[in-house]
DNA sequence: GATGAATGAGTATTCATTCAT
DNA sequence: CATGAATGAATACTCATTCAT
């Protein structure tokens, strides 16, 4: 109701801005004058809409998580039978699209952040709790559909999302796009049978 | 002639400083100032052992990968039976030991250069391709004793790699010591029950 | 809306301060840091002002240059007879007050970097070309009166360069301020009998 | 008589690539670290021949000062008649072989010195007190065999070597290795004219 | 809402030099 | 004669941040 605050856009504004410098630059090297620099601003009024840069990184991180997060549970609202839905899930999971090379180099670098920053923690926990319970209520779902066998959906959904960035964390060390993608056919194949079969 | 060069042990020494104050300072706050005020040196001194901070960084990834490679394959030398063999390669796996939480912050650390320096990228590319092998041969092994079952050695172990990694990056995130130590066993008997079934 | 710049004004002023550390360092040994201390400010507002100290150094030659050439031109501008004017160049060339003994140590330190540096050598070229055009024309019209005895003007106005510069050079290694006046007027009558009777 | 002291030679090799380090880097860029990198030797050798880098530049400019004269006095030996002698004396001073542009790199960096060091001042003193104690002998001989008219040879030969630095001096700023030569030519013939009508 | 001046601490790296071996 | 460890000060430059306009 109302316009959109100009301050929430100028914030987002930055945020993508400082995103892609990470991705180019690394956390390490991403400093606040050069994102202004890149945004032919001032690094004064970068302050005037977050007053530290640690403000900022916060910031990024809340984003970035929202953006992980957003990123799968639209791709489970079309589907309306539980065999799709399921199919869905599980392809999503190991496609390249779930997250893209680019995506990866922030995210990790964030990842860093939670030895030292409880507040990121936490909010990393908070994202992966979000996803372990959607996981959970499709994995609740197939299960009671007869599609897979499973006793404990909850541990299922936490061995499910290990497995999935296990996957992504290593392909990216070999980061050959076409064993990605073998390896995520393979994978989602394995993770099916399992599910189908039964996860002792 | 000459005086006698202390640069084996010196750099060594270095790296192990380097290595502690990633730890608590992270990969972007840990400078060359710090690192020689926290040695009782001069940074001057430090330039003379690795002429580049750069220079030091590449030394620290390959020290960290052999340190990582030598805690895996000392677990396996002792035990000589098969079935011996095969338990301690997952015990120690999926133990808590495998990889101490102070590691970790330095590990990942180091990967997210893996995005931006290729150098980092095949050297972890090796360590990975090592453990890929050993893993390998272990498998091999006991699918030849009868102790699980085995199509493809070799995709086992990479699938195994991925799981392990999963396992690690995934408990970090929740960074609860009695979790890890409690999902370490189930994961574990969960990969025991499903070689020993086949892996399909 | 936002501050008033300083760069103009500030930008001199540092130039000025740069000009006389270089008069008592060198340009070897005037360093941002003393520059700054020199002017009771940090540094880096030294940074703000230009960039890196290569532009600070392009500035300061840009601005000698202009020195030297506005020195030279207001001399003529009073006198109105050709034969004051004339009198008026040769006089000012060979004066102690052409270039002082302070002037001559920035400006030969400045000299050394056209061997390095194409756009010093450019900037010096343009400057000597103003200084050679100003000569020709003085020398075109004291022929033109009658004063003088020239066949090539251009050529001319080379040959007085080059002996006011050699007498610069030469008087600033004996360095006697003395000798500097005596043999400025020796300088001064001989090319003043060689002009009237004809260079050859 | 007996073997040249290796230390001798050692310090002229020195301050042969401490020569050419200059030519490449400027007096200001040309850094003992540097030398010794140059050399393949410690820089602590280095101060091992030359106490000080202070020490070092006094030695180079005595070395160049050598050079320099060295390079002047032999063009007269071979000829005999005092005609050939005077057109060798000014061939040789306005040929580009006379001071070819690597020399000019160091010289009118070790020139800047004379400023702020009373020592290199008087050694270059002495350097052209020799040059135009060769000029005057050369110049009253051509006088006495009427090759030319001179009242003052001493005044004349300080004229001479005036324009010889300013020509050298101009044209190395025009950098034009064609105009170098002609106008040498031209320098030279004007110079020749000028001594045989008599310089008032 | 935005600019630009200014700060103060910090960065990696280089420098000339000394000294033990 | 030469190496290599070590020092201590200095270098140009960057950083996050504050404040006046």
């Amino acid at each position: 109701m109302g316009r959109k605050s100009l301050v929430a856009v100028r914030r987002l504004e930055i945020l993508e801005h400082f995103y892609h410098l990470i991705i180019e630059e690394g956390l390490e090297g991403a400093s606040t004058v050069k994102l202004s620099r890149r945004m032919g601003i001032r690094s004064s009024l970068l302050m005037h809409y977050f007053p530290t840069k640690e403000d900022m990184i916060q910031a990024l991180i809340v984003w970035l998580m929202e953006l992980y997060e957003n990123r799968f549970l639209p791709m489970l609202e079309e589907k309306q039978s539980p065999e799709a839905r399921f199919e869905t899930v599980i392809d999503a999971l190991f496609s390249p699209a779930w997250e893209n090379l680019a995506d990866g180099r922030v995210f990790y670098s964030c990842y860093t952040l939670i030895f030292r920053d409880e507040g990121v923690r936490a909010r990393f926990q908070q994202t992966f709790a979000r996803f372990h319970e959607h996981l959970c209520h499709e994995i609740t779902r197939a299960a009671d559909a007869g599609l897979i066998k499973v006793s404990d959906p909850s541990q299922s959904a936490h061995i499910l999302i290990s497995w999935v960035e296990g996957f992504n964390f290593y392909q990216r060390i070999l980061a050959d796009q076409e064993s990605f993608e073998a390896q995520g056919k393979i994978f989602r194949r394995l993770v099916e049978n399992l599910f189908r079969e039964g996860v002792h």
